[in-house]
DNA sequence: ATCTCAGGGCCAAGG
DNA sequence: CCTTGGCCCTGAGAT
Protein backbone atom coordinates (compact mmCIF):
# COMPACT_ATOMS: atom_id res chain seq x y z
CA UNK A 1 0.00 0.00 0.00
CA UNK A 2 2.35 2.37 1.09
CA UNK A 3 5.38 1.67 -1.35
CA UNK A 4 5.76 5.44 -0.84
CA UNK A 5 8.77 6.03 1.35
CA UNK A 6 11.48 6.65 -0.73
CA UNK A 7 10.02 6.39 -4.44
CA UNK A 8 10.31 10.66 -4.23
CA UNK A 9 14.24 10.50 -4.08
CA UNK A 10 14.58 9.84 -7.34
CA UNK A 11 12.66 12.51 -8.41
CA UNK A 12 14.47 15.61 -9.96
CA UNK A 13 15.57 19.01 -8.84
CA UNK A 14 12.81 21.40 -9.65
CA UNK A 15 15.31 23.79 -10.56
CA UNK A 16 18.34 22.32 -12.20
CA UNK A 17 17.29 18.66 -12.61
CA UNK A 18 19.96 17.02 -11.01
CA UNK A 19 19.22 14.21 -8.10
CA UNK A 20 17.35 15.74 -5.38
CA UNK A 21 18.83 14.75 -1.67
CA UNK A 22 15.89 15.61 0.73
CA UNK A 23 13.48 18.80 1.76
CA UNK A 24 16.08 21.87 1.37
CA UNK A 25 14.16 25.21 1.85
CA UNK A 26 10.30 24.22 1.40
CA UNK A 27 11.00 21.50 -1.49
CA UNK A 28 12.56 18.52 -2.62
CA UNK A 29 16.18 19.85 -4.34
CA UNK A 30 19.57 18.64 -5.11
CA UNK A 31 22.31 19.00 -2.67
CA UNK A 32 24.20 21.69 -5.01
CA UNK A 33 21.42 24.24 -5.16
CA UNK A 34 20.67 24.04 -1.69
CA UNK A 35 23.93 25.25 -1.12
CA UNK A 36 23.63 27.95 -3.75
CA UNK A 37 20.59 28.95 -1.77
CA UNK A 38 22.25 28.82 1.40
CA UNK A 39 24.98 31.04 -0.24
CA UNK A 40 23.21 33.35 -1.60
CA UNK A 41 21.30 34.45 1.37
CA UNK A 42 23.49 34.38 4.24
CA UNK A 43 26.21 36.47 2.08
CA UNK A 44 23.20 38.86 0.68
CA UNK A 45 24.66 38.09 -2.81
CA UNK A 46 23.65 39.82 -5.64
CA UNK A 47 23.43 38.45 -9.18
CA UNK A 48 23.40 39.95 -12.80
CA UNK A 49 22.37 38.72 -15.83
CA UNK A 50 24.44 39.30 -19.10
CA UNK A 51 21.75 37.29 -20.97
CA UNK A 52 17.68 38.37 -21.06
CA UNK A 53 17.22 36.81 -18.03
CA UNK A 54 15.56 34.13 -18.97
CA UNK A 55 19.06 31.42 -19.39
CA UNK A 56 17.70 27.81 -19.11
CA UNK A 57 19.13 26.03 -16.00
CA UNK A 58 19.85 22.18 -16.17
CA UNK A 59 22.59 20.57 -14.48
CA UNK A 60 25.46 21.24 -16.57
CA UNK A 61 24.85 24.92 -16.97
CA UNK A 62 23.41 25.99 -13.80
CA UNK A 63 27.05 27.71 -12.93
CA UNK A 64 26.66 29.70 -16.07
CA UNK A 65 24.08 32.39 -14.34
CA UNK A 66 23.50 32.52 -10.76
CA UNK A 67 20.95 35.34 -11.74
CA UNK A 68 18.77 33.56 -13.25
CA UNK A 69 19.51 29.70 -11.08
CA UNK A 70 18.83 32.04 -8.18
CA UNK A 71 15.42 34.03 -9.69
CA UNK A 72 14.36 29.97 -10.68
CA UNK A 73 15.48 29.08 -7.15
CA UNK A 74 12.58 31.38 -5.88
CA UNK A 75 10.06 31.12 -8.35
CA UNK A 76 9.92 27.08 -8.09
CA UNK A 77 9.38 27.61 -4.41
CA UNK A 78 12.50 27.65 -2.25
CA UNK A 79 12.23 30.12 1.10
CA UNK A 80 13.83 30.77 3.88
CA UNK A 81 11.48 29.83 6.73
CA UNK A 82 10.61 26.36 5.73
CA UNK A 83 7.18 26.90 5.24
CA UNK A 84 5.31 24.20 4.26
CA UNK A 85 6.58 21.62 1.43
CA UNK A 86 3.76 23.57 -1.01
CA UNK A 87 1.92 20.38 -1.19
CA UNK A 88 2.00 18.67 1.79
CA UNK A 89 0.79 21.21 3.66
CA UNK A 90 0.75 20.50 7.48
CA UNK A 91 -0.01 24.00 8.00
CA UNK A 92 -3.15 24.10 10.91
CA UNK A 93 -4.54 27.50 10.44
CA UNK A 94 -3.25 30.47 13.50
CA UNK A 95 -4.25 30.26 17.13
CA UNK A 96 -7.10 28.11 17.84
CA UNK A 97 -7.92 30.14 21.51
CA UNK A 98 -9.23 32.62 19.10
CA UNK A 99 -8.97 34.88 22.06
CA UNK A 100 -6.99 37.81 21.95
CA UNK A 101 -3.75 38.09 19.79
CA UNK A 102 -0.39 35.91 20.53
CA UNK A 103 -2.35 33.23 22.30
CA UNK A 104 -0.87 32.47 25.42
CA UNK A 105 2.12 30.13 25.69
CA UNK A 106 1.64 27.73 27.76
CA UNK A 107 -0.10 24.84 25.37
CA UNK A 108 -0.21 26.93 22.95
CA UNK A 109 1.84 25.12 20.25
CA UNK A 110 3.34 26.84 17.43
CA UNK A 111 1.06 26.56 14.78
CA UNK A 112 2.99 28.34 12.32
CA UNK A 113 4.95 25.53 10.69
CA UNK A 114 8.97 25.12 11.02
CA UNK A 115 9.25 29.17 11.30
CA UNK A 116 13.10 29.66 11.96
CA UNK A 117 14.94 31.26 14.68
CA UNK A 118 18.15 31.47 12.41
CA UNK A 119 21.02 32.97 14.73
CA UNK A 120 19.12 36.49 15.76
CA UNK A 121 17.58 39.00 13.52
CA UNK A 122 21.28 40.06 12.43
CA UNK A 123 21.92 37.25 10.11
CA UNK A 124 25.52 36.73 10.53
CA UNK A 125 26.73 38.51 13.57
CA UNK A 126 27.86 36.35 16.54
CA UNK A 127 28.54 38.95 19.06
CA UNK A 128 24.47 39.32 19.92
CA UNK A 129 22.90 40.31 23.04
CA UNK A 130 21.67 36.56 22.82
CA UNK A 131 23.98 34.58 24.09
CA UNK A 132 23.31 30.77 23.68
CA UNK A 133 20.00 31.77 21.83
CA UNK A 134 18.04 28.88 23.63
CA UNK A 135 14.90 30.41 23.88
CA UNK A 136 12.10 28.15 23.79
CA UNK A 137 10.11 27.75 20.73
CA UNK A 138 6.82 28.69 21.49
CA UNK A 139 8.47 31.87 22.71
CA UNK A 140 10.12 32.16 19.24
CA UNK A 141 6.73 31.63 17.54
CA UNK A 142 5.29 34.53 19.59
CA UNK A 143 7.77 36.92 19.27
CA UNK A 144 8.25 36.08 15.37
CA UNK A 145 3.62 36.82 15.30
CA UNK A 146 3.99 40.15 17.25
CA UNK A 147 6.78 41.53 15.00
CA UNK A 148 7.23 39.54 11.72
CA UNK A 149 5.93 42.53 9.13
CA UNK A 150 8.01 44.76 11.13
CA UNK A 151 10.97 42.86 10.99
CA UNK A 152 10.46 42.62 7.13
CA UNK A 153 9.83 46.27 6.60
CA UNK A 154 13.22 47.07 8.22
CA UNK A 155 15.10 44.84 6.03
CA UNK A 156 12.92 46.87 2.86
CA UNK A 157 14.32 49.94 4.49
CA UNK A 158 17.80 49.21 5.24
CA UNK A 159 18.05 47.74 2.11
CA UNK A 160 16.93 50.73 0.20
CA UNK A 161 19.71 52.86 2.21
CA UNK A 162 22.37 50.49 1.14
CA UNK A 163 21.25 50.52 -2.13
CA UNK A 164 21.57 54.74 -1.98
CA UNK A 165 19.13 55.32 -4.74
CA UNK A 166 16.70 57.26 -4.81
CA UNK A 167 14.26 57.01 -8.09
CA UNK A 168 14.00 53.04 -7.63
CA UNK A 169 13.69 50.41 -5.23
CA UNK A 170 16.01 47.30 -4.39
CA UNK A 171 14.25 44.37 -4.01
CA UNK A 172 15.25 40.99 -2.24
CA UNK A 173 15.55 39.08 -5.34
CA UNK A 174 17.90 41.67 -6.27
CA UNK A 175 15.97 42.89 -9.15
CA UNK A 176 15.71 46.69 -9.36
CA UNK A 177 12.44 48.48 -9.39
CA UNK A 178 12.37 52.31 -10.61
CA UNK A 179 9.65 54.30 -8.48
CA UNK A 180 8.38 55.54 -12.01
CA UNK A 181 7.19 51.96 -12.59
CA UNK A 182 5.70 51.33 -9.54
CA UNK A 183 3.61 54.59 -9.81
CA UNK A 184 2.37 52.73 -13.12
CA UNK A 185 2.50 48.80 -12.55
CA UNK A 186 1.26 49.38 -9.03
CA UNK A 187 -2.04 50.21 -7.36
CA UNK A 188 -2.34 53.14 -5.52
CA UNK A 189 -2.28 51.42 -2.23
CA UNK A 190 1.11 49.65 -3.26
CA UNK A 191 2.78 52.95 -4.53
CA UNK A 192 1.82 55.01 -1.72
CA UNK A 193 2.80 52.13 0.40
CA UNK A 194 6.50 52.62 -1.29
CA UNK A 195 6.57 56.27 -1.12
CA UNK A 196 6.20 56.13 2.74
CA UNK A 197 8.84 53.54 3.11
CA UNK A 198 11.18 55.75 1.07
CA UNK A 199 10.61 58.83 3.49
CA UNK A 200 11.93 56.74 5.85
CA UNK A 201 14.86 55.91 3.74
CA UNK A 202 15.81 59.33 3.00
CA UNK A 203 15.53 60.09 7.15
CA UNK A 204 17.70 56.97 8.04
CA UNK A 205 19.80 57.61 5.21
CA UNK A 206 20.88 61.32 6.58
CA UNK A 207 20.79 59.90 9.90
CA UNK A 208 23.51 57.24 8.42
CA UNK A 209 22.28 54.49 9.69
CA UNK A 210 24.89 51.87 10.15
CA UNK A 211 24.86 48.13 10.17
CA UNK A 212 25.45 47.77 13.85
CA UNK A 213 22.24 49.83 14.10
CA UNK A 214 20.48 48.24 12.24
CA UNK A 215 21.11 45.17 13.93
CA UNK A 216 20.25 46.82 17.45
CA UNK A 217 16.77 47.97 16.03
CA UNK A 218 15.87 44.81 14.85
CA UNK A 219 16.81 42.84 18.17
CA UNK A 220 14.88 45.85 19.75
CA UNK A 221 11.70 44.88 17.61
CA UNK A 222 12.19 41.32 17.86
CA UNK A 223 12.16 41.27 21.73
CA UNK A 224 9.26 44.45 21.84
CA UNK A 225 6.52 42.82 23.29
CA UNK A 226 5.26 42.21 26.52
CA UNK A 227 7.26 39.92 28.68
CA UNK A 228 3.49 38.53 29.81
CA UNK A 229 2.77 36.81 27.00
CA UNK A 230 5.91 34.57 27.14
CA UNK A 231 7.20 31.84 29.52
CA UNK A 232 10.90 32.87 29.79
CA UNK A 233 10.20 36.37 31.19
CA UNK A 234 14.22 37.03 32.60
CA UNK A 235 15.60 35.98 29.24
CA UNK A 236 13.39 38.21 27.58
CA UNK A 237 13.68 40.90 29.40
CA UNK A 238 17.37 40.58 29.41
CA UNK A 239 17.41 40.44 25.81
CA UNK A 240 15.32 44.10 25.78
CA UNK A 241 17.75 45.57 27.90
CA UNK A 242 20.42 44.28 26.28
CA UNK A 243 19.70 45.48 23.05
CA UNK A 244 18.67 49.07 23.94
CA UNK A 245 22.12 49.47 26.21
CA UNK A 246 23.88 48.23 22.71
CA UNK A 247 22.21 50.74 20.80
CA UNK A 248 22.20 53.67 23.34
CA UNK A 249 26.57 53.11 23.59
CA UNK A 250 27.51 52.25 20.26
CA UNK A 251 25.76 55.80 18.82
CA UNK A 252 26.65 57.83 22.05
CA UNK A 253 30.49 56.45 21.28
CA UNK A 254 30.34 56.00 17.50
CA UNK A 255 28.05 59.62 16.73
CA UNK A 256 28.84 61.43 19.41
CA UNK A 257 28.50 65.07 17.56
CA UNK A 258 24.70 64.01 17.17
CA UNK A 259 23.67 63.21 20.78
CA UNK A 260 20.12 61.26 20.18
CA UNK A 261 20.64 59.65 17.60
CA UNK A 262 19.17 56.84 19.87
CA UNK A 263 16.29 58.79 20.12
CA UNK A 264 15.73 59.64 16.49
CA UNK A 265 16.18 55.82 15.33
CA UNK A 266 13.49 55.04 17.91
CA UNK A 267 11.01 57.17 17.18
CA UNK A 268 12.05 55.66 13.23
CA UNK A 269 10.80 52.31 14.49
CA UNK A 270 7.38 53.87 15.71
CA UNK A 271 7.17 54.84 11.82
CA UNK A 272 8.47 50.86 11.23
CA UNK A 273 5.66 49.72 13.36
CA UNK A 274 3.19 52.12 11.45
CA UNK A 275 4.28 51.19 7.78
CA UNK A 276 3.84 47.62 8.85
CA UNK A 277 0.76 47.70 9.78
CA UNK A 278 0.04 49.66 6.71
CA UNK A 279 1.44 46.94 4.68
CA UNK A 280 -0.32 44.29 6.74
CA UNK A 281 -3.77 46.02 5.58
CA UNK A 282 -2.19 45.94 2.23
CA UNK A 283 -1.57 42.48 2.24
CA UNK A 284 -4.87 41.05 3.40
CA UNK A 285 -6.46 43.36 1.58
CA UNK A 286 -5.24 41.88 -1.89
CA UNK A 287 -5.63 38.14 0.30
CA UNK A 288 -9.77 39.08 0.42
CA UNK A 289 -9.29 40.22 -3.46
CA UNK A 290 -7.78 36.56 -4.36
CA UNK A 291 -4.90 38.34 -5.87
CA UNK A 292 -2.18 37.13 -3.41
CA UNK A 293 0.79 34.32 -4.29
CA UNK A 294 -0.58 31.00 -2.76
CA UNK A 295 1.65 31.57 0.65
CA UNK A 296 -0.17 29.83 3.53
CA UNK A 297 2.60 30.67 6.00
CA UNK A 298 1.84 34.68 4.84
CA UNK A 299 -2.41 34.22 5.45
CA UNK A 300 -1.48 32.35 8.55
CA UNK A 301 0.66 35.42 9.53
CA UNK A 302 -1.66 37.64 8.50
CA UNK A 303 -5.12 35.82 10.56
CA UNK A 304 -3.37 35.88 13.53
CA UNK A 305 -3.20 39.01 13.93
CA UNK A 306 -5.95 39.99 13.19
CA UNK A 307 -8.20 41.16 16.09
C1' DA B 1 16.96 6.87 24.49
C1' DT B 2 17.12 6.40 19.56
C1' DC B 3 15.90 7.74 14.95
C1' DT B 4 14.99 11.01 11.17
C1' DC B 5 15.46 15.10 8.93
C1' DA B 6 16.70 19.73 7.45
C1' DG B 7 19.96 23.64 8.14
C1' DG B 8 24.45 25.00 8.16
C1' DG B 9 29.56 24.36 8.51
C1' DC B 10 33.52 22.50 6.28
C1' DC B 11 36.82 22.08 2.64
C1' DA B 12 38.92 19.88 -1.53
C1' DA B 13 38.40 20.57 -6.31
C1' DG B 14 37.72 23.46 -10.15
C1' DG B 15 37.63 28.02 -12.35
C1' DC C 1 41.66 34.77 -4.90
C1' DC C 2 36.19 33.01 -5.47
C1' DT C 3 32.46 29.52 -6.27
C1' DT C 4 30.87 24.92 -6.23
C1' DG C 5 28.97 20.81 -4.23
C1' DG C 6 29.67 16.53 -1.65
C1' DC C 7 30.13 15.28 3.04
C1' DC C 8 29.43 15.70 7.97
C1' DC C 9 27.71 17.48 12.38
C1' DT C 10 24.04 19.25 15.14
C1' DG C 11 19.53 20.46 17.07
C1' DA C 12 14.60 19.62 17.04
C1' DG C 13 10.69 16.81 16.43
C1' DA C 14 8.87 12.12 16.17
C1' DT C 15 8.49 7.43 17.94
ZN1 LIG D 1 19.34 21.53 -8.34
ZN1 LIG E 1 20.65 34.63 -16.84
Amino acid sequence: MDYSYDEDLDELCPVCGDKVSGYHYGLLTCESCKGFFKRTVQNNKHYTCTESQSCKIDKTQRKRCPFCRFQKCLTVGMRLEGASPAHLGPLTAGPQGAAGGPGRGAEGKGTVSGSRWGEGPGGQSPAGPLRGSSLQVADQMTLLQNCWSELLVLDHIYRQVQYGKEDSILLVTGQEVELSTVAVQAGSLLHSLVLRAQELVLQLHALQLDRQEFVCLKFLILFSLDVKFLNNHSLVKDAQEKANAALLDYTLCHYPHCGDKFQQLLLCLVEVRALSMQAKEYLYHKHLGNEMPRNNLLIEMLQAKQT
